[in-house]
RNA sequence: GGGCUGGUAGAUCAGUUGGAAGAUCGCCGGUUUUGCAAACCGGAGGUCUCGGGUUCAAAUCCCGACCAGUCCA
């Protein structure tokens, strides 16, 4: 980065000057007098003991403070985001306030929702997890206050100067830092495609915060001017709370009494754990994650099982949900919807502790089992077998010691170890947007305007080609729906051609045809749409809608959709949930659904500013994910339901007609996929039902009502029979083992041996039977030979201890062809084709009567 | 999204180099007892998750699917 771009006349005004670190050999620029930047680890911390700031701030005061101060000056406080980034694909949390406005804000597609504006934005990292109670400065959530400016070229709010000058005046006259004991650290600043210059804020050790002034593209190894320059600033709210207190970490100051109080019955260490991860926790939740074996609800697990693991080591510990709620207090000062679905919040982290206990519980005894075993064959548990445990049932090591008759010493190392064992794994980078071959239309290709808003029953209308290319075409406007938001395109007509594809491309609406028109531009055209299958994407659209009102009334607010489909067949959605809907639950939320049908509510879809919506109804309006635009279409079904959306939809909510779960089952841990119909589907599906419930009946010969007796009967006689069945098999090969016993012909006294010998007409498995009833007595051996499908078979059992079974066959079976093998006890070959088994037979019984001398 | 475990009787789990599917608890019946519990004796209970493959032979080996658990991102 230049160095010019760091000549600030801020710096020359007020007589800052530049100099270069002797430890770490950045340059800064300072009023006072040092020779290194006043970061750690370039100067040890000098702010315990010595506030920096005029007086002492609590956390809420010290957040209160600075969103005034800039409010103050021309900012707009604008509430925070959520914690988990739904609007973005490539991470799961927000990591920094800048997040927020990533990427449509930052990239000019969208206006800010203020400008400048300030915010305190809760933010969530897991990278230090190991480092939180210990470094006695990290938490794994944590909020980063920030002043942000957009400038467009014909509109520029402020950039470096203004934007330094107000930092400064903070720390300085608002705050009352020595202006002298300041250092502003260059720092170039890269992510996210963009780049620009960077001020560290440094004072006694502490990096107070980081100015980025965001003004370059990175473009493979080009570098050129953004159209928006972005002021992206960060302080952190604990390093403030706690540079004005001057205390030995940050965990006090940040918690308050909650930590005073923790601290009666915790350590230091474990208490700043157990407060900040009911922090995060509170956000997570709040903000619709639930606990989870992947993605993000990964994290929430973590967060609760290493609580946990805390909490159960003290007996007087107070319930999770208990901290959780203390916690919950102190941020509602600010953040008013934190504890405000604490019911709900609850029965989360509830279901996740009891899972935590049957995941230990099973663990326990697999680790009991195995130490035996490995005991028993003069080995000893190893820190490998420590890893396998944590890995694979879950069991932290600490916790499997505690089980074993021999601990051994868990090192140091574990984790990282842990670590090395995913090393290998390759990570899937598959996050790009699928781009179906569609064509671009020519540059100037004027963009399309789109009439389904407009009343979305209109099946008919006309308009000019502005573009085509092989079977696609661009009019200046449609009322085709393209695929989007979970909902397929409209299908129909233009003209003589069939519409067989509608997919949005950038401004326009593309048509894919059966095949290339012969248009030229200009030339008119008349649409006619599906009026049928537009009707029943609608219906299934509507009732996604009010499907997610339902799940949410019945279930909790920790309910989001992740997903959705809406066809002409049938639609799905997928939702967040800790676990499998019963079947009480989803008879209410079809009830329901379909009484909210009956009632016709009106369903109103209008246009409204994005930051109007979203100050009305928070961000659950954001279900189908991220929406761009400064406007955003919401459809609203008053008390139900309210959710930013592109689709088609009814305008009241009978012209669902009935709505009909086909199915439901888990897609993955913490989401429920619903399958349903709705309209004129639900009403064929319902008659298919009821076609093949009559269809049942009628073979069983009841009424449908008494399928389920029928049923039960009907299982109860085929059981039954079975064992009959078997029954008879036995008491057949029973009277085929008395009787060849019984027959001179086939046995033969061998001293005190007795040897069975016979041709049976019996599969395998019957040999194999009859053997064992004929050598049931001690001192037999049968020999037994059968043919099955040109091929004979040669079974041999024994329960002589001087005949063995096997050593008998290989004895006989050369002569047979005959290829097989057993044990002792009992043997088995089959032959080659067309082998005849007499002298087998014979063979078998010589080495019978060889094996026992005669 | 990726890795690792696992899926055998109603439950918890054994099952060795591929060679005749087991234990414990529970269940049913019987003996004993005034009755219960207990003890003893006997019995029922199996699509070895599913589908392919290798083999004379597969719970066991190989491939695939499904389900569950778990770790990591």
């Amino acid at each position: 980065m230049d160095a010019a771009e760091y000549e600030l006349q801020f710096f020359r005004q007020e007589g800052f000057h530049r100099s270069t670190c002797v430890v770490c050999g950045s340059a800064f620029w300072t009023l006072g007098d040092h020779d290194r930047c006043q970061e750690a680890p370039c100067r040890d911390y000098g702010f315990i003991g010595h506030p920096i700031f005029r007086r002492s701030y609590s956390y809420t005061e010290m957040r209160e403070a600075y969103l005034a101060f800039f409010e103050h000056r021309g900012h707009t406080r604008i509430r925070r985001y959520p914690t988990v980034a739904r609007w973005r694909n490539d991470v799961f949390f927000t990591q920094a306030s800048i997040y927020d406005f990533q990427p449509w804000v930052t990239s000019g597609a969208i206006p800010p929702p203020a400008n400048p504006l300030t915010i305190s934005q809760p933010c969530l990292r897991f990278i230090d997890l190991e480092e939180v109670g210990r470094s006695g400065r990290h938490f794994t959530e944590f909020e980063m206050m920030a002043h942000h400016a957009f400038n467009r070229p014909d509109h520029e709010v402020y950039f470096k100067d203004r934007c330094v000058a107000l930092c400064h005046e903070l720390l300085t006259s608002e705050l009352g830092t020595d202006p002298k004991g300041i250092t502003y650290k260059e720092e170039v600043w890269e992510g996210g495609g963009n780049l620009g210059p960077s001020l560290s804020v440094g004072v006694s050790g502490l990096e107070l915060g980081t100015l980025v002034f965001m003004e370059y593209i990175r473009d493979g190894d080009n570098v050129r001017p953004m159209p928006l320059t972005v002021v992206d600033t960060g302080y952190g709210l604990e390093r403030f709370t706690w540079a004005s207190q001057g205390t030995k970490n940050a965990y006090e100051p940040v918690f308050g009494d909650a930590y005073d109080e923790l601290r009666r019955t915790f350590a230091p260490r474990e208490t700043a754990i157990l407060l900040d991860h009911a922090r995060a926790l509170n956000f997570l939740i709040t903000d619709g994650v639930v606990p989870s074996n992947s993605k993000e609800g990964y994290f929430v697990r973590l967060l609760i099982r290493r609580s946990l693991r805390i909490l159960s080591k003290t007996p007087e510990a107070p319930e999770i949900t208990s901290i959780l709620d203390r916690v919950a207090r102190d941020i509602a000062h600010y953040h008013t919807e934190i504890g405000q679905q604490r019911a709900d919040l609850h029965r989360v982290v509830e279901n996740e502790v009891e899972r935590y206990a049957e995941a230990i519980g099973r663990a326990r005894g697999i680790i009991r089992r195995q130490e035996e075993r490995t005991r028993a064959a003069g080995g000893r548990i190893s820190t490998d077998d420590l890893l396998e445990w944590y890995d694979s049932l879950g069991v932290p090591p600490e916790v499997a010691v505690e089980e074993l008759k021999e601990p051994l010493p868990v090192p140091e190392d574990f984790y990282a170890r842990v670590a090395a064992r995913h090393e290998s794994e390759v990570p899937s980078t598959d996050y790009s947007e699928k781009t179906e071959g569609l064509p671009d239309p020519a540059p100037g290709t004027a963009p399309t305007e789109v009439l389904y808003y407009l009343d979305p029953y209109t099946d008919s209308f006309e308009a000019h080609v502005v573009w085509s290319d092989g079977p696609f075409v661009v009019l200046d406007r449609t009322y085709f729906y393209p695929t989007g938001g979970g909902q397929v395109s409209d299908r129909g007509h233009l003209g003589d051609h069939e519409v067989v594809d509608v997919a949005r491309k950038g401004p326009w609406v593309l048509h894919r045809l059966d095949h290339p028109p012969r248009w030229p531009v200009g030339e008119r055209v008349r649409g006619r749409i599906d009026p049928g299958r537009r009707l029943q994407l609608m219906q299934h659209h509507t009732a996604t809608h009010l499907l997610n009102g339902a799940l949410r009334e019945v279930l909790g607010p920790h309910v989001w959709q992740t997903g959705a489909y809406k066809g002409p067949e049938s639609a799905r959605i997928d939702i967040t949930h800790y676990k499998a809907l019963s079947r009480e639950e989803l008879h209410r939320v079809e009830r329901r659904v379909n009484e909210v049908v009956r009632q016709n509510l009106p369903v109103k879809s209008y246009f409204e500013s994005r930051n109007e919506a979203e100050r009305r109804f928070g961000f659950t309006l954001y279900q189908g994910g991220a929406v761009p635009g400064k406007e955003l279409r919401i459809v609203e079904v008053e008390g139900m339901d309210v959710e930013a959306c592109g689709g088609t939809h009814c305008t009241h909510t009978s012209e669902v007609g009935a709505i009909g779960i086909l199915d439901v089952e888990r897609i993955q841990d913490g989401v429920v996929r619903l399958t349903y119909v709705s309209g004129d589907r639900a009403l064929d599906v319902r008659e298919e039902h009821e076609q093949v419930l009559k269809e049942a009946a009628l073979r069983l010969g009841v009424p449908v009502t008494g399928l389920p007796q029928g049923i039960d009967r009907l299982l109860g006689e085929v059981e039954e029979s079975r064992k009959l069945a078997k029954a008879r098999t036995k008491e057949d090969l029973g009277q085929t083992a008395s009787r060849l016993l019984a027959d001179p012909a086939s046995v033969e006294t061998l001293s005190d041996l007795t040897l069975v010998s016979a041709q049976v007409d019996l599969d395998r498995i019957g040999l194999q039977e009859l053997s064992r009833l004929l050598t049931r007595a001690p001192g037999r051996v049968a020999l037994l030979s059968a043919e099955q499908d040109g091929k004979g078979t040669l079974f041999i059992g024994s329960s002589a201890p001087a005949v063995s079974a096997s050593a008998v066959l290989e004895a006989a079976k050369g002569p047979f062809g005959g290829r097989g093998g057993g044990n002792p006890s009992a043997a088995t070959a089959v032959g080659e084709p067309g082998r005849p088994l007499a002298e087998t037979l014979d063979a078998a019984r010589n080495a019978v009567r060889k094996a026992v001398g005669k």
